[in-house]
DNA sequence: TGCACTCGGTGCAACGATGCACTTAGTGTA
DNA sequence: TACACTAAGTGCATCGTTGCACCGAGTGCA
C-alpha cells in the first residue's frame, strides 16, 4: 500500500521537521514584518519548538535568518530559471537570450523577494555590512546560475557571452533594487509596484541600447 | 493573545499527544475491523511512533485493547448520564427514575459498543476469560455510576432503592446484550437494530412487571 | 553612576523516543 | 520431529529534545 511514508530511522525525520517548524515559523514573522517581534523566544513558540532546540539546530539568530532569505531566493531563483527555461531560445543569437532574460525579469516577482530581505535584514542604511553583503551575494549567486543555464540551453551562445550579458542586466538590476528600496522602504503597495516597472523599463532600455551599439 | 497553548512542560504534552495517537490508531484498528490485522507493527505505523515507544506507554497489547475499550466505554456512560441528568426526574418515585432509565437506555448506542467491544476482544466463544470478564466488569461500572448518579439527582429516592433498580436494568441488559451477541455477531445492519429493540423491550417489560407486582 | 530588565547564547543533566538485537511462544509445514 | 516463520515483549545504548541555571551585552531609567 504506502511504501515507507516516513524512511526508517524517525529519529532523522523528527529532526527535519523540527528544522523545517522553525525555518517556516522564521519566514511568517519576517513576513508579518515589525508586528510581529523576531525574538527567539517568538520562533520557540510559533515553531511550537523549545527555545534551546533552535540553538541545537542553529548557530545563531542570524544563522536562521540567512537560511530562510536563501531559501526565499532559491524559490525566486527556480521560478526565474523556470521561465527562462520555458521560454524559447532562438538559436545562438544574443538578442533571443536577451528576450528570455528581460520577460523572466518582467515576469519574476523580484520586489518581493526584495521586501522580504529587507524586512528580514532590516533595511540596508544601518552601520551593519551584513544586509548589503547579503544582497550582493544574491545576486551574485542569480548570476552565475542563470549564465549556466542559458548557455547550456543554448550550444550557440558563448558561455563568456552569455555570462556578460546575464551580468550586465543582474548588476543593473541590483543598482535599481537599491535605488528601489531607498525611495519606496521595500513597500508592496501599488505605487512601489510601478516605480519598480519604471526602473526596469529603464534599465532594459539601457541594457539594450548598450548591446545594440556593439553590433 | 494565546495563553499558554501548550503547558510549560513540553516533554509531558509531546508523550500525551504520542499515547493519544496510540490509542487513537487501535480505536481505528478495532473499529475497521478483522481486515486491518491488529498487530504491534500496524499500530505503530497508524499511530507515526515507534514499536518500542508503544511498550514505553502500555505494558502489552492487552493493556492498550482494554484502555481503549474503556475509553469508549466512557463515552457511552457520559451520553447515558446526560441523558439521565437531563430527563426530569420526578420527586422520589420509582416510576419517574424507572422511566428516565428506560429511556436512556433507549436513546444510547448500546450495540454500537457492544459491537466495539466484541471485535476488540474478539467474541466471547473462545477459552479465553478475558473477554466475558470485560463484559461484566463494563456493566458493572455502568450500574455504579448510574446508581450514584440517580440518588444523587433526587433525594427523595433510596440510594439502596436506586441501585437495585438500576442494577435490574443493567444485570438484564448484560443478559439481552450477550444474546444479541451471539444471535447477531455484532452487526450493524438493520435486523441487529431491529433485534436489539425487541430484546430492550422485553427487558423493560419484565423488569415493569416484576417491580409493578412490589407494588 | 548604578540598577533593573531584556535578549541572545551556553552548559548540563534528565527524559522520552528510537533502533536493534534478543528471547519466547505459537503455528504451519516438510 | 525438526525447521521456518511470525509476532509479542525486553534490555540497552544512543539520540534529540527539553528545562533550567547561568553568563554577557545592550538598553532604559533614576
Amino acid at each position: 500500500m504506502e511504501l515507507d511514508a516516513l524512511p526508517p530511522d524517525r529519529r532523522a525525520a523528527l529532526k527535519a521537521r523540527h528544522r523545517r517548524a522553525i525555518l517556516d515559523a522564521a519566514k511568517a514573522l519576517i513576513t508579518e514584518g515589525p508586528a510581529a517581534r523576531f525574538s527567539v523566544d517568538q520562533l520557540a513558540e510559533r515553531a511550537d519548538v523549545s527555545r534551546r532546540t533552535i540553538f541545537n539546530h542553529f548557530a545563531s539568530i542570524d544563522d536562521v535568518t540567512t537560511t530562510v532569505c536563501s531559501e526565499v531566493l532559491g524559490v525566486v531563483i527556480d521560478h526565474f530559471r523556470q521561465v527562462v527555461t520555458t521560454e524559447p531560445v532562438g538559436p545562438g543569437t544574443r538578442a533571443a537570450a536577451f528576450a528570455t532574460l528581460t520577460e523572466a525579469l518582467r515576469v519574476t516577482d523580484v520586489p518581493g523577494l526584495l521586501a522580504f530581505l529587507w524586512r528580514a535584514l532590516g533595511g540596508l542604511d544601518k552601520g551593519d555590512p551584513r544586509p548589503r553583503q547579503i544582497f550582493q551575494a544574491t545576486f551574485s549567486r542569480i548570476t552565475t546560475e542563470l549564465a549556466r543555464e542559458l548557455s547550456e540551453r543554448n550550444a550557440d551562445l558563448d558561455p563568456l557571452e552569455a555570462e556578460l550579458l546575464v551580468s550586465s542586466l543582474m548588476h543593473g538590476t541590483e543598482v535599481i533594487a537599491e535605488h528601489w528600496l531607498a525611495a519606496t522602504g521595500a513597500a508592496t503597495d501599488e505605487p512601489a509596484r510601478v516605480l519598480w516597472n519604471e526602473l526596469l523599463d529603464r534599465l532594459i532600455d539601457s541594457v539594450r541600447t548598450g548591446y545594440r551599439s556593439l553590433d
